[in-house]
DNA sequence: GGCCAGGACACCA
DNA sequence: TGGTGTCATGGC
């Protein structure tokens, strides 16, 4: 793989090759994820909650308590009482917190779409965001993934490891805004709810599998041209 | 026992 | 606008 990546400000540089580039790459190695881990749509948006800035493993033992209990569904969520809820997915950790924000996302979910999240679907992307940014413990990466992978809207997620692999490879500059990051993604790729859920997707496979975030890291596959572009 | 993991928000300067 | 503290569990 020969990536040339040069200096200089993200806006500046047409990153399109290097962006399709690295998709390919990864796709090659690691094939199609068909994200996201999950069975139903309301799981992508609980899972998306619970996963702020914590491990997956951890939130994956929190989704099978409720549905252990047989609670995973907009409107049984929407009724239970949030105490019983933290309980549920404290192995999460912040659990009173992600308690609230369940809530008050269901809360949103059943004002406004009369709890259903087929209903979201036919909202236009930029008004959707807009709404579901609305919600109280709804940041710009938890809206992201909810709108790409539960509502297959064509917006790309920014996450940690997204910001890893971008600043590992020269292509943003450490510290890059949300949006700004995002920007780079949007306007070099073509918009596509496929393409940002696998290329996604692939950044998230690669970075546990291999890459770390380690810029010295010999096993990362990007390695070599993470040295020719220092 | 310390560090880290797929954030978001309030508060302050 | 940017920095800092808070929220918390589980694996290594």
């Amino acid at each position: 793989m020969t990536v040339m990546v040069k200096n200089g400000p993200p806006s500046a540089r047409n990153l399109k090759p290097i962006l399709l580039k690295v998709y390919s790459f990864l796709y090659k190695i690691y094939g199609p994820q068909r994200w996201w881990p999950a069975n139903s749509r309301f799981e992508v948006v609980v899972g998306a909650i619970l996963t702020q800035n914590t491990n997956w493993s951890n939130v994956e033992k929190a989704i099978n308590n409720l549905k252990k209990e047989k609670l995973l569904s907009p409107s049984i969520l929407h009724k239970i009482n949030p105490e019983r809820l933290a309980a549920l997915i404290r192995p999460s950790g912040y659990y009173n917190m992600k308690a609230k924000r369940l809530k008050n996302f269901l809360n949103f979910l059943f004002s406004n779409y009369n709890g259903k999240l087929s209903s979201m679907k036919r909202v236009p992307i930029e008004v959707l965001r807009k709404e579901v940014l609305g919600v109280d413990g709804i940041g710009p990466e938890t809206a992201d993934s909810i709108l790409l992978y539960a509502l297959d809207k064509p917006v790309f997620v920014i996450d940690a490891y997204t910001r890893r692999i971008t600043e590992c490879l020269n292509i943003a500059r450490q510290g890059i805004s949300y949006d700004d990051l995002q920007a780079i993604f949007t306007q070099n790729l073509p918009v596509n709810a496929g393409l940002f859920n696998e290329f996604h997707a692939l950044i998230v496979m690669h970075s546990k599998a291999i890459c770390k975030a380690r810029p010295n890291c010999e096993e990362c596959i990007f390695h070599s041209e993470k040295r020719k572009n220092r």
